[in-house]
Order: structure tokens, then sequence, then C-alpha cells
DNA sequence: TTATATTTGATAATATTTGACAAGTCAAAA
DNA sequence: TTTTGACTTGTCAAATATTATCAAATATAA
């Protein structure tokens, strides 16, 4: 399954018109990398969050939630117990 | 904080009266790595979650579900937007 | 003190991720 | 049907991160 965060940026990027080209030098990379973000085979790094909602000109609030989402299913996924795990992390986080 | 992984297997083994000396070498692992593992500097390899369980007699559903947790906790501590992020993937995983 | 258990730190060994680039596909225009 | 432009994919070396190993330090009890 596509991420849902890759599926957000490239949405947000082909409304925009804007191509992998015209993105990936303002974020430092080549088009393949983009590239494979979106179709989520490689991450992105927390700190270019907030460029690329710039870039993108969206919210990183969101963008950032998706992007954390992403990287929680991925180490949850296909494990036994992950509701509960993921159950208790959320009791965990909320006492501070 | 100490994770709730090393806390729990350190009870059991010391329940069991047994010693880091005795539990490391069944895990194939020297002494200083369980110690680690057990104050959380270190992780646990997925497929030693199953042996441990065995040599402390308890449940593995357990165990891994603890293993789990301070896994993802790892992962979204720190982390603004953290609960909607996990309320998001435990949504995602029911589907399945 | 001595003996035993555990912890810590340094650094070597491994594993993983990343960056860079070449070659590939695909669709549309010419 | 060739060319062009956008994107995708694979490879591989370099950069990073993680883990293993061992020695030394610390702790605890007798």
């Amino acid at each position: 399954m596509q991420s849902k965060f890759g599926t957000k940026i490239r949405e947000l990027r082909e409304t925009q018109k804007l191509y992998l080209r015209q993105v990936a030098p303002l974020l430092e990379m080549d088009t393949a990398q983009l590239s494979k973000i979106e179709k989520d085979t490689r991450q992105l790094k927390q700190e270019q969050l907030e460029p690329l909602a710039k870039i993108l000109q969206t919210e990183f609030a969101e963008l950032h939630t998706l992007w954390l989402a992403d990287q929680v299913l991925d180490l949850v996924k296909d494990q036994p117990n992950a509701n509960e795990a993921l159950k208790s992390v959320s009791k965990t986080i909320k006492k501070k």
C-alpha cells in the first residue's frame, strides 16, 4: 500500500503543477530521491518536513502527522499485538 | 525513563534468581549486552523474544507487546502530533 | 578485603540508509 | 515512429547508525 504521506505530497505537488525537477533541488536532493519518497521507498528526513511544507504551501502539522503515522505504521504492521502496543503508547504519552 | 520491557524482563529474571551470566549465553550474547537491554540502552532483536520468553517462563505475547510498545514510544516521544498519528495508525491497522 | 554480579565506556565490526547517477518506462507531441 | 520530457528503478559506494566485544569500573555481600 502506498503511504499516506507520499500520496499527499504528490497530490499537493501536482495540484500546484510543480515537477519533481522543480521541487527536488529546493530540498537539496535529486528527482530520483523525491520520486522514491513519494512512492514510499525512501523516507523524508524530519528536518526536511518544514521546508517541504513551505514549498507546497501546506500546514506543517498535517504533513508531520502523516509522516509520523507512516513511520509508526512501518514499525507495527504485520506485528501481532500491534493494537495493544499502540494503545499502551497513547496512554504513556498522555501522562506527560 | 526506564522502559517497560527492560523493567519487566529484569523483574522476571530476578524473581527466578537468575544471573545475567546465566541468561545471556542462552541468548548468545554477553552479560554486558543483556544488562544494556534491561537498562534500555540497547534493543533486543525481535527473533530473540521467543527464546527469552521461554527462558523466563512467561507469555510471549506479553513480552512482545511491551517490546513493541517500547519501539513505538521511542519513535514518537518528543514528537508533536504523536497522539493523532497513533490514532491514525490504529485505525489503519484495524482495517486489515 | 575478597568474591561475585552488574554496569559502563571505548572501539571494532556490522548493518542500514543515503546520495548520486545511469538506464529504464511511459505518454504525448511532433 | 521518433523525439521529448517527466518520472521510475536499480546499483553501488559512501556516510551513518547500530551492535558486539572486551576491559575496566562499580556495587554488593560475605
